[in-house]
DNA sequence: TTTAAATGCAACTTTTCGGTTTCGCAAATT
DNA sequence: AATTTGCGAAACCGAAAAGTTGCATTTAAA
């Protein structure tokens, strides 16, 4: 099993769900309310969504809450930032030949 | 089909293609000389990122190059930032506490 | 004008994925 | 004590994905 951060979000329901719970922690059944899917559907999304360290647990009870690790969602903006450079690099030379164009 | 970018980088090889032709461009058989794969698979890789617009092509004679499409990679970035905002709100509110522990 | 090279595409196979159903367990409620 | 509720895990299924093989096409080279 693969279980990286970039499979993780690939899909959109396990997208959404971190949306989601990005704002407040949830429990599995709450989580489900908001979707056209059931518990366990969700219960599966969030496995794969612990497994990579994208999400933790709150024991209440009988309750989980589960919580995002937002620090991890920095690894995407890591690796985005290989690209930021080139478009910024690409931003600023437009703005060399206006201004060339300009003089 | 899916065919999303979060779908296009969930799979490392194209992870890697991207980051290798958004250096320069290239054809399919360099790219998948780069690589522990055939000249086919990789094929279908840049199928997958043509199909999401995540590179383009370029014919010369009988070759073909791929080179990135830079603009594309922001959405992921629009995406991340709502996230964003929050870790950089608890990076705020952790230099806060420390002001107050200061004083 | 043959021959070789670069490529895309389609068919096929194997693996993975996402969802459903069923089950068992532990905590709450009656 | 019996029942309900919230949950995860396992077994199963269909669909999609990823890789392989073979072939057709176009262009360059011999």
């Amino acid at each position: 099993m693969r279980r990286d951060i970039f499979q993780a979000i690939a899909d959109p329901t396990r997208r959404a769900i971190i949306s989601l719970i990005a704002l407040q922690a949830m429990t599995p059944k709450t989580i489900a309310e908001h979707f056209d899917t059931t518990r366990q559907a969700v219960s599966k999304h969030l496995r794969i969504l612990t497994e990579c360290e994208l999400i933790k647990q709150e024991h209440k009870g009988r309750e989980i809450y589960y919580s995002l690790e937002i620090d991890k969602m920095k690894e995407i903006d890591k690796w985005l930032e290989q690209f930021r450079k080139i478009w910024e690099t690409k931003f600023n030379q437009l703005d060399d030949l206006l201004a060339t164009i300009k003089n």
